[in-house]
RNA sequence: GGAGAAAUGGCAGAGUGGUCGAAUGCGGCAGUCUUGAAAACUGUUGAGGGUCACACCUCCGGGGGUUCGAAUCCCUCUUUCUCCGCCA
């Protein structure tokens, strides 16, 4: 959520940042700026009659202490009206913080400068591309096809026993996704990022800390009778973990890596493109999350894409990079580069990884701050990014690695697979 | 699941109705000393709102209540610890 004194003193530039995403959000942020006068004089209001009714006990305590019964009982019939305002004032005040708030949570964050316009996915910029495309024998076959020749995955199983989007990984195929959570776990922790095991179910507080709430509520599968949700993604316990924290900025940066399941209730549309291992309500994944000074979030943003690359370079599976348009950066984010997989066999591309800096937007929410070189505390900039996620990267290399006597293993994985071929 | 105890600043930990936003220690910051560092010593140091700046207001796990006045008394919820039960 954006500060209300950013938006106070950047009204116009506010609502000529956000018409990126296609937004008019002068109507919200004039809201914005009028509720929150609004509650300052309530505020300025009611802290008078506090004032007032405190002074007074202060005399009352005294004239009792002095004897002065009788001045001292005239007196406390006066606070039984400034208490009758104190209410009130108490009152109006909650409900204007309330209806500020509520409207501060629908504002989506302010796109860094770099992001270009746009509406949709298709005016994404592609920035970057490496590795070579394979040619492929003739007759290769989509991933979910191989993985029924190869019997490593069984998409049916998993409908039988839970239901469309929980495959079932077997043998070799679920060999093969172990390592590459061990791989990826292993290019993060080298990389200087913390391992972390992380709850799957999330809170209520977690669920608004991070932004899946209020409005997301909808994509998460929620267990109603503990009131929890299973987490989307790791971010929402990753970034959680801290939620309420004043660190001192010799604590930054900080940064921590996890692998979790992903459960996303909306999986998709239809057709091919959500075939086999394209969209799933339930996937595996490995995240990095940072926690930075705000003046070295770019550079770490930076540094999380080239350990990216680094790791797609090591798998020799060709890839690009694409710097979301206005229309298609996630609501927290303030700049998002994903990155995409070239699948031969489907001729497209997958996304498997998403790297944003989200600035200040969810640090404020969180309350996440650190005391800065003057002591005064200030928010703290978060940043995540899959490293990676598995399904499509596993869809990548069983299309690009397919040969006409079996799929090869990329070389860097043969240690964790402890076999070259399926 | 049952019984008991507890929740206070970045951390540890005192504080049982007004003089408490809160002792003390640690940590942080600044300084003295030192070639430099450490140690020692001195000073400083909670968060949020509000203000040009002050004033002022709020916050002692959350919510409610008693009272002129609550960290302190009462109710309730949550969490933690100890003991018992169950258990991978």
């Amino acid at each position: 959520m954006l500060q209300v004194a950013f938006i106070r003193e950047n009204r116009d530039d506010v609502i000529k940042r956000l018409a990126k995403r296609n937004l008019d959000a002068s109507q919200m942020i004039d809201e914005v700026i009028t509720l929150d006068e609004e509650r300052r004089q309530l505020q300025t209001q009611l802290d008078n009659t506090l004032a007032e009714s405190n002074s007074l006990s202060k005399e009352i305590g005294n004239l009792f202490k002095s004897g002065k019964a009788a001045e001292a009982n005239e007196l406390k019939e006066k606070t039984t009206l400034l208490k009758e305002r104190s209410k009130t004032l108490g009152e109006q005040l909650n409900t204007t913080a309330d209806s500020l708030n509520n409207l501060l949570y629908k504002i989506p964050n302010v796109p860094h400068e770099s992001v270009p316009n746009g509406n949709s996915d298709e005016d994404n910029e592609e920035i970057y591309t490496e590795g070579d495309i394979p040619k492929l024998h003739d007759g290769a076959l989509p991933h979910w096809e191989l993985a029924k020749k190869y019997d490593i995955i069984d998409f049916e199983l998993g409908t039988k026993i839970t239901g469309a989007g929980f495959p079932v990984y077997k043998g070799k195929g679920a060999r093969l996704q172990r390592a590459l959570i061990a791989y990826f776990l292993d290019k993060n922790t080298a990389a200087g990022y913390t391992e972390y095991q992380l709850p799957h179910l999330v809170n209520e507080a977690s669920g608004f800390g991070t932004g899946q709430l209020p409005d997301k509520e909808g994509q998460m599968y929620h267990v109603g009778e503990d009131n929890l949700y299973l987490i989307p993604t790791a971010e929402v316990p990753g970034t959680n973990l801290f939620r309420d924290e004043l660190l001192s900025q010799n604590d930054l940066p900080i940064g921590i890596t996890g692998y979790t399941p992903c459960f996303r209730r909306e999986a998709g549309s239809y057709g091919a493109h959500v075939r086999g291992l394209n969209r799933l309500h339930q996937f595996d994944k490995v995240e990095i999350i940072r926690v930075e000074h705000p003046d070295n979030s770019y550079k770490a943003f930076e540094g999380m894409i080239e350990h990216v690359k680094m790791i797609l370079r090591e798998l020799k599976l060709p890839y690009r990079i694409l710097r979301l348009c206005g229309g298609d950066v996630t609501f927290a984010s303030a700049l998002t580069y994903d990155f995409e997989v070239f699948s031969t066999a489907q001729d497209r591309w997958l996304e498997i990884s998403s790297v944003s800096n989200f600035e200040t937007f969810q640090a404020n929410r969180l309350k996440l701050r650190f005391k800065n070189q003057d002591g005064k505390t200030q928010l703290c900039h978060t940043l995540n990014g899959s490293s990676l996620a598995l399904p499509r990267v596993l869809a990548g290399i069983l299309e690009n690695y397919q040969t006409e006597d079996g799929i090869k293993i990329p070389e860097v994985l043969i240690p964790y697979t402890g076999f070259d071929k399926i």
